[in-house]
DNA sequence: ATTGAAATTGATAATCGTTTTCATTTAGAG
DNA sequence: CTCTAAATGAAAACGATTATCAATTTCAAT
């Protein structure tokens, strides 16, 4: 499991990263370093922010998450699905749900092919607003990043 | 014209705004904040940072252009075209090359219908090498915003 | 043309998220 | 147990963005 994979990879297992991982796992996807920061100090006070954040980092260049990054001006981060999925970002609540892009991704992975690029992700977005806050829609008519 | 559009819109014109459009305008697509500083200096060194950067939000607000933000992290900012765009972005060069999602859009525009989304703009990218940076492509396996 | 309210400017400072630094502690191989 | 490299935590540095504010400028109304 977790500490073996870690170790084979020549990393150290200390309680503080035992804690950030588990928590990571255990919470909702999308996590920002400052909610996973939360969560843990929930377990134990004496954790550093810049623990958990290089942790955090460590989670994602072992492979089990990503970045991402919705337009808001914060980090998330992803756990890592099997097969890769899109997302609905509500602009008003920042809530995310996320749908299947095989298709998507078929058609992307085609048009990379045709213009000769080695591709490594993709990213597939759709920004709007959820049902409970279509009301709000009218505020907030720039600046987003629709794109 | 620009200016005609602006006071209809209410905003004044002045010798700084109109520079900062006009350069904006004359600047290749994906542009930050940065860049159309040093641009818009090159031709009135009394110019402000702060002014260059109000009159890029202003662009945006009145929507001549959206931000775009690839995932390193700086804010861009994109002409709007009338057909949504997608951007292919190397990792490498950062250099981005756009392409038709018209077909893509079509998708992704039902999902948000079936998910009951009030869509406001769409987000399609595919991150990779291009052709001339292919074989850099070993350094950064990890870190990399890929979803 | 003059006036005056409101918008704009430019310098500067504040803010915010992220990342680095560094002295100290700890893990774990030998 | 010992030693070295890795990890930690507090703090500072950083870089991009945004806010503040006094001075200037636009432009609609006289
Ligand atoms: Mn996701
Ligand atoms: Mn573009
Ligand atoms: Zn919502
Ligand atoms: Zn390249």
């Amino acid at each position: 499991m977790m500490k073996e994979f870690l170790k084979t990879k020549g990393f150290k297992i200390t309680p503080q990263r035992e804690l950030i991982f588990r928590s990571f796992f255990e919470m909702d996807k999308h996590v920002s370093v400052d909610e996973l920061y939360d969560k843990v100090r929930e377990k134990d006070r004496s954790i550093g922010y810049s623990t958990v954040w290089r942790n955090l980092k460590l989670i994602c260049r072992v492979g089990l998450a990503q970045k991402v990054n919705m337009g808001d001006g914060i980090t998330r981060y992803d756990r890592l699905t099997k097969v890769p999925h899109g997302h609905l970002f509500c602009l008003n609540c920042k809530r995310v749900v996320e749908f299947n892009v095989d298709q998507v991704v078929g058609i992307l992975a085609n048009t990379a092919v045709e213009n000769k690029f080695s591709t490594r992700g993709f990213k597939v977005e759709v920004q709007g607003y959820c049902q409970l806050c279509q009301s709000e829609s009218e505020k907030h008519a720039d600046d987003e990043e629709i794109h």
